[in-house]
DNA sequence: ATATGTGCAAACATTTTGCTGGTAG
DNA sequence: CTACCAGCAAAATGTTTGCACATAT
């Protein structure tokens, strides 16, 4: 699990307050893809009141601090994850919803040779799948 | 450009009005990815005074007939493009905005194969590459 | 001490919807 | 004729921001 989200922050020299700490041990303990009001009513449970407009500015922080990815699967709201979770894309489950993750080298070097052919460096993608369950 | 619009419209039988007319013809010119406010504006242009929220209909309408393709390239707004343009996922250059279409065969079989290997059968995809021009 | 963060409510941007009159088939 | 469509304005949704107070360093 290497490096926890706390101590990216100080390595950032990002300050740290209540509300952040709370949010950062929300965000190490998910392993799926909350979107800010999933992560706002988390942190809520979890300890004081951190109002939703605290919410948005620090998932924004941590993103311009290389901490989370935000990710967006087409239903509106921005979703996050750790940045630091080993890269993967992004299966959908059509009919549940349900999101499973991936990772295949050969996708990955195949995307990276296509930005070179066009005559661009990448630095970053998304792949989403839409699919249905096989039936057997 | 095989079918028109219009065309796949009445195949599907879909009631034709006016504003849907004229969307129609936007769409059948355009060849990039406009948004909701760049249709109504380039529909309001050739013809009459057609409302933005007919354009959101509409643009749902064509999109459940599967005539339209929503694309998102992370700016908030949905885009659209016809879905009979031949498959193509997107390269963004992350200092202009500019949107590069292209196809690699390779990719598309490779996305199929793993979706399959993941218990999985594929119906739709997005991939997104991020990137800078190389300079040389 | 001071720059920065927080809560609240208001503002914003995009998209959806209720209603009433209009139109395609 | 009748089911469906369009315009308008209001609402819903997700996100950002101005301000006054609070807090980290």
């Amino acid at each position: 699990m290497a490096k926890s989200i706390m101590q990216r922050l100080q390595t950032h020299g990002v300050r740290l307050t209540d509300q952040r700490r709370t949010i950062a041990a929300v965000l190490d303990e998910a392993d799926d893809h909350p979107d800010v009001e999933e992560l706002h009513a988390r942190a809520n449970a979890r300890d004081a009141q951190i109002s939703l407009a605290t919410v948005y500015r620090t998932v924004k922080l941590f993103e311009e601090a290389g901490i989370l990815d935000r990710v967006e699967f087409g239903d509106g709201r921005a979703r996050f994850e750790d940045s630091q979770r080993d890269h993967h894309d992004h299966l959908i489950d059509m009919d549940t919803g349900e999101v499973i993750e991936f990772c295949d080298p050969e996708i990955e070097a195949l995307q990276d040779k296509i930005a070179r052919r066009l005559g661009y460096k990448l630095e970053g993608h998304r792949l989403e799948l839409l699919g249905r369950k096989i039936k057997n």
